[in-house]
DNA sequence: GTCTATACCGGGATAGAC
DNA sequence: GTCTATCCCGGTATAGAC
């Protein structure tokens, strides 16, 4: 349960060594040792922060030598850049197929539904959003951060366009309301998604967080009345 | 404009030296140097973020040399402290003498004049803020950032305490509701206040901002509807 | 493909002259 | 009190053996 299987996985292929299939053993091993290192960044990011992890770090987690980081990637930035494709390949088939006919944002059993997805999102990518979100805030001024939070609820605004479309009022521009609750969404989520229940003073459950917000969202402070 | 003024200002003292009077006059000219090294901090923090801004950058833009940094201070961190003391003393009467009677986050003035005063605070005060967000967001899992969620949002949650005390229903408990509101705003607060206007993709006033998030906290996406 | 060993550099922190 | 000069460490990145 520690470091990742080392195991090699092609004997089906090693049979005979040297010669070589098409697709070659050491091409393997490499793939295999990449992989090993991203997962090892996945648990370390999500551990130390991913500013505070050294290269060395994942490495070590890694069970491998430190040269060999830079076999596989150019830097911490550019494995970064390959954990966000790997999440994005795995999570394109998940948004496509599950969102279909209509969206109302105003009705309570879609909007909740809504909210618990981009929640479980975070919560499955966890070490990807840790990194990206403390990346983009490394900047002030740069409009980083602002890109990051229009970027992320993209989704969302497309929404709440529609909803303007269909005659709806809403608080403000679309952008602007987007990324207010995606900035609720996320600095939440950062605040309590990565803490180990038993260290963290805070114990809300899932289904606790996303009822709050999507009442909060529903209806606001007045509670409908 | 560029530096902080260097111009020695105890000439009333100094004009017989050396004999000093009980204030010193190399006190004097001692708070002089840890004033303009905050201050080039307040302006390195805004431009570079917290964490990217070197000691060097400290002493360079307040003119002064490496070494001195370590006669105010003990590191960037203590210098930190320091300006969140500052700015805690600012702003403790403030708070204190607008801050009267009655508390009813319902109330739509009320609200808005809350979101506006919160605000403004962080205007204000945008280096310390910048500093203390990424300073928090350092350590994922840690319970800095939640807690920094839930102090930063203590008046808030007292609000919100009273409200319920009031018989009102709220969306969720005080504390989680706080957290969510605090979140969202500091949230924009950091991705739209530190950028320069001009290069900035986003250019909303403060007072469309604040309309924006009152009306969705107020009665959320239905619009009360 | 992966290892060990090491060069290299940014930046924090200190010593001692002025 | 402040400066200059320097030490020193952590961490990245590379070279070359295996």
């Amino acid at each position: 349960m520690l470091g990742p299987d080392t195991d090699v996985k092609d004997g089906a292929n090693a049979g005979r060594s040297g010669q070589g299939g098409l697709v070659g053993v050491r091409a393997q091993k490499a793939a295999e040792t990449a992989d090993a290192l991203k997962q090892a960044a996945r648990e370390q990011f999500l551990q130390r922060g991913y500013l505070n992890t050294k290269i060395t770090d994942i490495t070590a987690a890694a069970g491998r030598a430190t040269g060999s980081f830079y076999d596989h990637f150019a830097g911490k930035e550019e494995l970064l850049q390959a954990l966000l494709a790997d999440m994005h390949d795995a999570a394109r088939q998940d948004v496509v197929e599950q969102h279909p006919a209509d969206h109302d944002l105003t009705d309570p059993e879609q909007l909740r539904a809504h909210l618990a997805a981009a929640w479980q999102v975070m919560r499955d990518n966890l070490p990807v959003m840790v990194a990206l979100f403390e990346s983009a805030m490394m900047r002030p001024g740069s409009g980083h951060a602002w890109e990051r939070l229009t970027t992320d609820t993209a989704m969302l605004r497309e929404h709440l366009e529609r909803l303007r479309l269909d005659g709806r009022s809403l608080p403000g521009t679309p952008e602007l309301v987007g990324a207010a609750m995606g900035g609720m969404l996320s600095m939440l989520a950062y605040a309590l998604l990565p803490g180990r229940s038993s260290e963290n003073s805070a114990n809300y459950s899932d289904d606790e967080v996303i009822d709050t917000l999507t009442a909060l969202l529903l209806n606001g402070l007045s509670g409908g009345r």
